[in-house]
DNA sequence: CGAAATCATGAAATCGTTTTCATACTCAGA
DNA sequence: TCTGAGTATGAAAACGATTTCATGATTTCG
């Protein structure tokens, strides 16, 4: 492998000169310049990164931390930020918490290790306080969740308003019985925030509900068939569901279809974040503006980076909204 | 920033000494060992991992190719990966070259700068001859698709009897008049050695083909649903349809119920991957053993780094099976 | 008991860059 | 003609670790 001395032997100049040249410095003579670049391509040289990387104290990386890559909401936030990332000259590091405290911890070392210039977390396992040593490290943004204590860039949605509008879209199709059904993830300031929504929405409306009509650890396709199954057995049932996830939503209808239900004629459903699989299921669900909030937080988190200063409470938050079709 | 120098001088001992107890070096005494790691903790010290890279001439960092992430088959790939990796004290670095040569060829240079140890490419969109010379500069694992000329490990599933178990089914379930509706990426070897196997089952059968049941370009559900209308059109349409994926198989049965066509009657629909997706449109596919193929090529490349053996084509082909669903 | 092998430690070289500092040259303005 | 600003270059320091080499001390063994 060439380095930066032989392509400086074969030029016949510094290493300085050189560098100057790979870094586009001033004041360096277009005869140089060429005699530089002529040497480079001799050699097949590119600079080492990690050499570079030692001297400048800077990766050119950012981790980022989802559940889930296979969450298809996880994937299209993964998405737009490698290609926003790639579009700055960064590349993203794959950190998948699977939902534990630990993991995530344990990705923590990489800020501390200086593999990574920063940090975009999209779920948050641990109380803050474990997580907010690390800014000593490098920049933090949290993109998705919700933290009251972060000094951070937040980027997140308004999930009250998510919630709200989701159950006053069935209100006003005229249910009077809605039934709730979520993930209920403990530490989750998201699901936290739906509910309220949901609630606001119910006692706006005067709405009686009962305890039996909240489902809770509902989180795949599965769990929403199973989730039809209890609600069958009720003598009362609702007539119309909130649910947390689109995957949810499909498997509810699915079992509620199979068990010659009629949707929404006997039970409407409405889904959560307009995946592909809502279109194709022709669920009305509330639509994540995925795209602009990887889109937002990529853009602080790199911000971040560059300008060094320390980190600041910052909070963007997006609208929410709805998409009808024809599950409710 | 506390540096292994200053570690070393709190402890009272040599940077040399500091880096054997990091690094587990035998020919040190307990005493010192105490001291280093008091010392450590005090300074809440941790290597550098720039530093370290440097001098060590690794990075233990592995870059995985997918088109898209938001792909299942890959994020599912992906996932898998990236938890093998982690067990091994290695990270994924996420390259979406989103069926673009271009970038493709672009992330080739992560191998050759040394940011990473190895690739990993789940997708090949250049010519071979265009990524062999970056085999110079690291180990390069293919996973899921095939070249004939690459002199590396391949681990990749075996599409001709995929078609043709998937087709074969088809065919006793009674079946004679077979259409053919995949996404036909050129290059793809992948999609080539599965019309090889849907043909061996067809002509096996000496059943009859017609050019017009042959549908290419299909890759999403909308894909899906755009072929159904354009079969409905057929004044003799098949009976029975071999697809490349289980979106585009979801897509065709969601269109064929909208318009009244029971399936499997009117029309049966085989898919392909087993995503949860066709679990839940209950569709008979042929699935592909994703976690199998993910670990095997994580293992292959980790060992391909370790060995510092030059490369040499080793093939590793699995088999897939069929699951039976309804919709056939 | 003396030589060889093993254990324990540190000084200094090394990995491949970028950055700082010093030096020299050119040119405009007084 | 002298001064100071701007231009162009290179030597050497720095980034923070690991590895090689050298040197004693200690143990083992014939």
């Amino acid at each position: 492998m060439a380095t930066i001395q032989d392509v400086a032997k074969l030029a016949g100049l510094s290493r300085t000169t050189v560098s100057r040249v790979i870094n586009e410095h001033p004041y360096v003579t277009e005869e140089k310049k060429r005699l530089v670049s002529k040497a480079m391509q001799q050699l097949n040289y590119v600079p080492n990164s990690s050499a570079r990387r030692l001297r400048r104290q800077q990766t050119e990386t950012i981790a980022v931390y989802v559940p889930r890559i296979t969450n298809p909401f996880f994937s299209h936030l993964v998405e737009v930020m490698e290609k926003e990332a790639a579009k700055k000259g960064y590349q993203l590091i794959l950190c998948q918490t699977r939902y534990k405290k630990e993991q995530e911890r344990n990705f923590l070392e990489l800020l501390k290790t200086k593999q990574v210039d920063g940090l975009i977390l999209t779920s948050i396992e641990n109380d803050w306080s474990e997580i907010e040593p690390y800014l000593a490290y490098g920049p933090i943004v949290v993109c998705n969740e919700y933290s009251d204590s972060a000094q951070v860039p937040l980027v997140f949605l308004d999930q009250i308003e998510g919630g709200y509008i989701g159950t006053k879209h069935l209100i006003e199709k005229g249910y009077t019985k809605l039934g709730y059904c979520t993930g209920d993830h403990k530490s989750s300031r998201v699901a936290h925030d739906r509910r309220i929504g949901f609630l606001k929405a119910v006692n706006e409306a005067g709405l009686q509900m009962k305890d039996e009509w909240f489902f809770g650890g509902a989180y795949s396709v599965q769990d929403g068939k199973n989730t039809f199954e209890a609600l069958k057995q009720l003598s009362d049932p609702p007539q119309a569901l909130f649910t947390g996830s689109d995957e949810v939503a499909a498997g509810i209808v699915k079992a509620a279809s199979d068990a010659g239900w009629k949707v929404p004629e006997d039970l409407a459903v409405i889904g959560f974040d307009n995946q592909p699989l809502a279109e194709l299921m022709e669920l009305t669900t509330v639509e994540q503006p995925i795209e602009t909030i990887a889109r937002q937080a990529m853009e602080l988190m790199i911000e971040s980076i560059r300008s060094k200063r320390t980190s600041v409470r910052k909070e963007v938050i997006l609208p929410l909204n709805l998409i009808q079709r024809s599950s409710t």
